[in-house]
DNA sequence: TATTGTTATACTCTATAACTATA
DNA sequence: TATAGTTATAGAGTATAACAATA
């Protein structure tokens, strides 16, 4: 479990500065959190990521789902062979093209798919389902912006301390 | 450089739902983006954060480096192994105990953790230099509460698809 | 006895390169 | 000739366990 950020919030930053230092931390949390509930279940987050793409957009050739995941063939060849010794997909002949080897969720795999998804409701539900719709509204508006400019900006090197 | 979430929002999700979307995505974009500028230095996310350390809190002993990073000591022995190959810092008998290292940033070090700051302080700019105070104020409160409530909540095992 | 840092070993994620089987 | 997936190899980050030197 590692984090990026450890110490108090500097009591003098700027808001500008006071702003990101609080992004960093829930960047952290979020990411914690999620690899140690992850872990309980025996998955770590790349897997994890693997199978839910398969949970989304259904079965998928090795190279398309470098391309989802964005790494490469071999190591999607890794990923494959831990889910499927942990019987969570299973490889299948493509139906077209012998050189390809289609991935599907097992039942077991499925099921967990659908117990991420529940988490993930039960996440929204616990952060925002006690606010005023108006009010979530508006903090997304607020992350979108931030999110544009990520895009487009430069983003540092640094962590805060 | 990983990614946690790649699809595009759905179109049909609940307000909480759409919020823990976009914070997953702004995690993924902060850790990506900050991995991809430390790679241009040479440092990894690992790395830096040792050398962040360092600059923030003056020499230490590796045990007390292994108890900042939340990592084992074998693991800061190989930390500072590659950071004192890259010259960013060294190690030094420690005066009154001789089991211990203190590890020291070289000016190197200390010119990457400046430079790491000076990041920092852009980004805080590039994000939300512009905005009223007021509204920055209120982003923060809003991202306090979420980090609260993370701190005290089950986060999921899922991601956003 | 307890602590500091090391060696030894192992697992996960990631990458490149070379190779096989197919297209 | 190009593509899908593999083997081979490598490096980073992480962990546990055993050990040496010192406290």
């Amino acid at each position: 479990m590692k984090s990026i950020h450890h110490a108090s919030p500097s009591a003098r930053a700027s808001g500008p500065d006071k702003a990101v230092e609080r992004l960093f931390e829930l960047a952290v949390l979020l990411a914690d959190g999620m690899e140690r509930g992850l872990a309980e279940r025996g998955l770590s987050r790349a897997r994890a990521e693997l199978l839910w793409r398969l949970g989304q957009q259904g079965p998928m050739t090795q190279r398309d789902l470098s391309r989802a995941l964005a790494c490469t063939p071999r190591n999607v060849t890794g990923l494959v062979d831990a889910l499927e010794a942990g019987g969570l997909v299973a490889r299948h002949s493509h139906p077209s093209d012998r050189r390809a080897t289609l991935v599907t969720l097992t039942e077991r795999g499925a099921a967990a798919t659908a117990q991420m998804q529940a988490d993930y409701g039960d996440l929204a539900m616990a952060l925002f389902g006690d606010l005023d719709p108006t009010d979530v509204a508006r903090f997304i508006g607020d992350v979108d912006r931030i999110v544009k400019r990520l895009r487009g900006e430069v983003v540092p090197t640094a962590e805060p301390g």
